[in-house]
RNA sequence: GCGAGCGUAGCUCAGCCUGGUAGAGCGUCACCUUGCCAAGGUGAAUGUCGAGGGUUCGAAUCCCUUCGCUCGCUCCA
């Protein structure tokens, strides 16, 4: 359970958030509305740095990975090829005594003598009801328990004088279908599915119902063949994009960090199956080595990129500022995997709300899921549509030729074998997976084969809010009159900081130097997100700066004007985190300045 | 959705028990002052007391409903 003092630490981070402008609840007037959330002035330049180097390292410095942009509505059978429709939910029921809810897969079996009744009426106003109920108790108890739970169900709904109708009892072994805290029967399974729904065209009924995207990663997989024809690109190759999704969350929690509307950063990297490496390199290198694994090489297999992909990740959230001590890592277990997922890997941030174990340890809150999805994926498009989702790939085909045909069968039968087993999992009749999985292995014999997909699925929101209580430091300081105040700074790392600079006049009733500090801020303004104040005391000044995690100050003072002449034109750089000066020319102020906030 | 707690100025909170003119500190803004870390002075703005209904001569205060936030169950990027 999070410590009572760390959640003091997230009322005072909401509470900043607000009072800077990072993030306010959406809807606030309006007495807000649970689990959307916007975001002010310094939390939106915030949330565009941080979009903007994913999608710079993800996308534009690599030659691998090219951009989608992906509309939030889409084709309603995209989410039943995905899943969403038919898993993305899960059945619930309620007790029909206390409403209380449960899932339908976790409720104990119950075992005992169940009561029913077809109904009740009510003696006095000859009302009556024929709503059936039922209760469950221990065999060997009075009936009257099962009677009294009954009367409660008939009299919540407003019969006065309960006389219970068509008592029948029955013996019952393992039941799920009663509450078992209080033996009242339970509602029927009811899917709950997290997809939030609207309606496409004016006319509200059911086959104009669409879904607004749980996660944008399903369009990539929808425009797999587009991008792949009209990129020029080849397998291995990746699709990034950025983009709201929607969940309609049981409960949303923890400030933004589980809302019901939420950006994701996605990227689907397609590899080839390891039986193609192993036909074109010989061997496939699945090695584990610990770290980063190095420029990617052709015979890497899909765990040495799935390895890759993490450690890459990784390396993104050191460089703004997550050092590795803030984060944690979650391997997948078997059974937590998704039955097509080979494995998963989920980078934590160790957030204020975080649980710790009995030891003590916080293991931290996910940000990030990179996961290894296999073919499925496209396998279910391929499927779904009945549009071909495979390349052709002439390496592949060249290299098939030269195999041995020991080699070539070995490949064969372990293709055939994935792709069988992934056919009849799906629910493919023995006869129709067979045919289709031998299609599929003399495919991959000619070139042919379904991507597979290492998948990088990073949440923008929880990043945010990593960044934001990272960031978050509290400093007390006692002056020479003994007064104690405590102060915030916000430690973001340059790259990320809203306000990449301030510019300050020492003081503002001095006409000269405010100019100068006027026009050091045009030339600023330029290059970066700069903020020119000249209102208060400078301390006051640099301790606003500092709430807002503004990395630099720039002050114009006397000697910028020429008191000394050798330090004309030259101005302090203050460093927020250390209140550290330093002096400039100001010619050299935005190479300076750039270096370090890009 | 269920259970528990909370909702009063931009922020943190007092007032509620025991109904009777809406408060404090900080912040914000203006002017003065200020030669480097929330200095000082003067002045100002800001609340349908989360919303709706009820009880009452009178409700921030008592009652009901509702919305939101926090915590637990649950879910996940």
């Amino acid at each position: 359970m999070a410590d009572p003092k760390e959640n003091v630490l997230m009322e005072k981070l909401v509470s900043l958030c607000k009072r800077r402008g990072f993030i306010f609840q959406s809807s606030e007037i309006y007495g807000g509305i649970n689990g959307f959330w916007d975001y002010g002035p310094l939390g939106t330049e915030l949330k565009r740095n941080v979009k903007e180097l994913w999608w710079n390292s993800m996308t534009r410095q690599r030659d691998d990975v090219v951009g989608l942009d992906a509309t939030i509505i889409m084709a309603p059978a995209i989410w039943k090829a995905s899943g969403h429709v038919d898993t993305f939910s899960d059945p619930m029921c309620d007790c029909l005594l206390t409403q209380k809810r449960f899932r339908a897969d976790q409720i104990e079996p119950q075992s005992g003598v169940a009561y029913h009744y077809t109904g009740a009426k009510d003696k006095a106003s000859a009302s009556a009801l024929e709503e059936p109920f039922a209760a469950l108790i221990p065999s060997g108890t009075h009936p009257s328990y099962a009677r009294q739970l009954a009367t409660r169900f008939y009299s919540n709904r407003g019969l006065q004088n309960v006389e219970l109708l068509g008592e029948r009892s029955e013996a019952i072994e393992n039941s799920t279908r009663f509450n078992p805290e209080n033996g009242a029967l339970l509602t029927e399974p009811r899917p709950f599915n997290l997809m939030l729904q609207t309606y496409v065209g004016p006319i509200q009924s059911a086959e104009n119902i669409a879904y607004l995207r749980p996660e944008t990663a399903q369009a990539i997989f929808a425009q797999f063949k587009n991008v792949h024809e009209t990129a020029r690109q080849k397998i291995p190759f990746g699709i990034a994009q950025i983009g709201k999704a929607f969940r309609n969350e049981v409960t949303p929690r923890n400030f933004t960090f589980r809302s019901r509307e939420f950006e994701q950063m996605e990227l689907e990297f397609f590899i080839k199956p390891d039986e193609a490496i192993e036909a074109i390199s010989g061997s496939v290198n699945d090695a584990t080595v610990s770290g980063h694994p190095g420029d990617p090489q052709p015979n890497w297999g899909w765990k040495m990129w799935h390895q890759y992909w993490v450690a890459e990740r990784v390396r993104f959230y050191e460089g703004i500022g997550l050092s590795l001590d803030t984060l944690g890592f979650h391997v997948q277990t078997a059974e937590e995997l998704a039955h097509y997922a080979r494995a998963t890997t989920d980078i934590l941030f160790k957030f204020p709300f975080s649980k710790k174990d009995a030891a003590g340890n916080v293991a931290g809150d996910e940000l990030e899921g990179i996961a290894a999805r296999s073919d499925f994926d496209l396998s279910q498009h391929e499927r779904f549509s009945g549009k071909s989702m495979g390349v052709f790939d002439e390496e592949l085909r060249t290299a098939w030729g030269k195999l041995t045909a020991e080699k070539q069968i070995a490949l064969s039968k372990r293709y055939y074998d994935a792709r069988l087993n992934y056919l009849l999992k799906s629910g493919e009749s023995a006869d129709k997976a067979a045919k289709e999985a031998k299609d599929d292995a003399e495919g991959l014999a000619k070139g042919q084969y379904i991507p597979h997909v290492i998948e990088p699925s990073a949440g923008v929101d929880r990043l945010i809010l990593a960044l934001l209580a990272n960031a978050f430091t509290e400093i007390t300081e006692t002056d020479e009159k003994g007064k104690t105040e405590t102060r915030v700074v916000m430690k973001f790392h340059p790259r990320v900081a809203p306000i990449k600079v301030a510019v300050l006049p020492l003081l503002k009733n001095k006409p000269e130097l405010v100019a100068k500090a006027r026009a050091v801020f045009q030339v600023l303004r330029g290059e970066m997100l700069a903020f020119y104040d000249d209102g208060g005391s400078i301390g006051r000044r640099y301790a606003r700066q500092d709430e807002a995690g503004t990395p630099f100050c720039v002050t114009i003072d006397f000697e910028t004007l020429g008191e000394v002449p050798e330090l004309k034109d030259t101005v302090t750089i203050r460093h927020r985190d250390d209140a550290r000066q330093e002096r400039l020319a100001i010619s050299e102020l935005p190479g300076w300045l750039l270096a370090r906030v890009r």
